[in-house]
DNA sequence: AAGTGGTCTAGACCACGTA
DNA sequence: ACGTGGTCTAGACCACTTT
């Protein structure tokens, strides 16, 4: 094999050829040989490089593209994804309250794709307490970044929500005034730290409102409280975000969608 | 080619042969040629039945295999699958209700995969309004199968289910006494109706208990209760299910899992 | 040992996008 | 015209499962 600059892999024994090329091509995106929106190198070129044939580099790209790494466009190249950047799909945050009348779940594509105005806050580096930092496998008394944000719908208040990122990645973040924060936060993690959302758990549940939730949402105190755990991984599959959103209970609607 | 029986089906113009090959396969499939858990021919087989290489056809089983229709084993062969029967990956009805103490997120593998006991309160063939039958693609004034269900877990009634099958494909299931269903609907399904569930929308809303399932599920009216609008479809598309699951909002708890 | 899928090769031609 | 990915071929050898 001719030498390449693209960062060596741990796991190589045991493991198929294009599993350790696909690996050695996702160690290099996110070390950001090719940054997102770039595109790689040709198939051809990838070939030559790795000293394999053609069929088994359209295999390495294959498992990248599996895994929403990377996109591939005929005739252009092969391209590195934004990740989740512009929302999820699947599960939608954008349809978290019924703006309209009662919908007839087939038609979510109808449905206005509103996204609410985001207000933040707070954003201020906190120490994690135990839990959270092993959430980001970070050590005990390691530190993280806390936003609070406010979301609105129509001069509405519509969702409350506490998110923990992890410091050391997400540094820069604190460099940038709240003012100038986007209405999605994923984007801004992709584009300021270079971090990509690429799989979330939600877990929705249900209790009163606290009261200065309450008051920041307009509603009485103790109302009925929709609540949404969300924990965001990266391609490594380490959880980079900690989210809790609330909202009013009865104006609520989560929608998700299982294959 | 030499003649095969599998079903020759419509669009054949314009698609790559590894397409054309793929939908014959899950015509075939559909078709009932190899039913759910039993194996499709050998590659090598395939491959001289529709006189191509193997490579194509390895193409075309993985776009099955991608589909969720079929499944490979080394050494064993290819698989029909048998849909999402024993319950809905990425989004647990499993873990409708906080059983134990406080998860933490990450412990899903952890908590016990209980199945709630069920227990069928009516199931009888009616006549559907408009918006259901349309759900169903069928005609106005068709017919359909109205399930009552209650689930149970450790003695306790938790959730209440609400079911609409369409009728000329679930007929089977009228033939057989309550008493002997499953706990779960999808293997019945399966097994009895060839129905196999491949993708579902939930939607997760609250609202107050009506009196009467308030009774059942021994709450106090109005309780705040979870609502749960399903609709799951078939490999076609075409949607087979529209269940309403409704429970205590305060044991509540539905994951889901975006990627 | 025989049969299955898993991996890999070294080519070929086609469809698409850009210059 | 050229480079890209999309499709396809006709083999090869390996790993796994069953007989």
């Amino acid at each position: 094999m001719p030498d390449n600059p693209i960062v060596q892999s741990a796991a190589a024994a045991g493991m198929s050829r294009y599993g350790q090329i696909a690996r050695q091509l996702q160690d290099g995106i996110l070390a950001g040989e090719w940054p997102p929106g770039s595109a790689i190198p040709a198939e051809s070129a990838l070939a030559s490089r790795f000293g394999t044939a053609l069929g088994t580099i359209r295999q390495a790209i294959a498992v990248l593209v599996q895994q929403g790494l990377l996109e591939r466009v005929q005739g252009k190249g092969t391209f590195v994804r934004n990740g989740l950047s512009g929302g999820l799909p699947g599960a939608s945050m954008m349809r978290f309250f019924r703006f309209r009348a009662e919908s007839d779940g087939e038609a979510t594509a109808t449905a206005t794709p509103m996204v609410p105005r985001s207000e933040i806050l707070s954003c201020r580096s906190v120490r994690l307490d135990k839990t959270m930092a092993a959430r980001f496998a970070l050590g005990t008394g390691a530190r993280g970044l806390a936003i609070s944000r406010r979301r609105w719908v129509a001069d509405h208040p519509r969702l409350l929500e506490s998110i923990w990122l992890p410091l050391p990645g997400c540094a820069a973040l604190q460099d940038i005034p709240t003012a100038e924060w986007g209405e999605l936060l994923y984007p801004m993690l992709s584009q300021h730290c270079g971090i990509t959302v690429h799989r979330a758990m939600d877990e929705v549940t249900f209790r009163p409102l606290e009261a200065g939730e309450a008051e920041q949402l307009a509603l009485p105190a103790s109302h009925p409280c929709a609540l949404v755990t969300r924990q965001a991984f990266d391609i490594q599959g380490q959880c980079v975000e900690y989210r809790l959103t609330r909202g009013d209970a009865y104006a609520f609607r989560y929608a998700a969608e299982i294959r």
